[in-house]
DNA sequence: ATAAAATATGAACATATACTAATATATACA
DNA sequence: TGTATATATTAGTATATGTTCATATTTTAT
């Protein structure tokens, strides 16, 4: 904290503070099961919050939370109708990876 | 996990247990800031487990423990030279994704 | 205003994770 | 064999994380 210009600028083989922490908070959005279900699910269309719950088969309340998490990483966002909230995802290059990732690992 | 085939052949929108587990990982391990300063020193060249932990200021046993959670996953691999032993990646990969969301949360 | 439907939130809990100190292991060499 | 060097491992601890239950909030319709 106290040196943190000290290893931008003179220790370059180092990232700096910011950059670790936005991207470690990317990657630690995508470490989670239930997360990448959703945003899985979220790859061609858009779906309410109970939807999710329903077609994942996780609590309402789980979903909510993770939709939460991802959406203050900007990863999903949402329109309303009615009571309604529809999700869908809003970020191509981290749904990128996480195709990628999926492909990659799938047959392996 | 009793329905886990229900799930993989009627509900295609859901990933299967295994590859979930896999991605996961794979993510997990990137979600951590100081397995992302390992890795980013890893970039260009090999570096030695001490030599880690000079550089980005470890101590050496949290570079070993987190070196031995990459090589888990395959992402890091090592040669032995007497009692030292050099790491280096071996995913690229997992290497192009942390590289690109690195430039991507840089200049932003 | 009240009720219903959909979603969000807070608190509690269990588990996972990361770091540390201490110690063990492995290799090289005298 | 004994010592030094480099790394790995173990156990303990503190913190982070994910899920759940219960409840609050928001919106719509009556």
């Amino acid at each position: 904290m106290e040196d943190k210009k000290e290893q931008v600028e003179i220790d370059k083989k180092d990232l700096d503070e910011e950059t670790l922490f936005v991207v470690s908070q990317t990657f630690k959005a995508l470490g989670d099961p239930t997360r990448i279900r959703i945003l899985n699910l979220l790859f061609h269309k858009e779906f309410s919050v109970n939807r999710i719950a329903e077609t994942l088969h996780l609590r309402q309340s789980t979903v909510s939370h993770q939709l939460r998490f991802l959406k203050n990483l900007r990863l999903v966002k949402y329109r309303r109708e009615g009571t309604t909230l529809y999700y869908s995802h809003d970020d191509e290059h981290v749904m990128n990876m996480l195709k990628q990732t999926i492909e990659h690992a799938c047959h392996n």
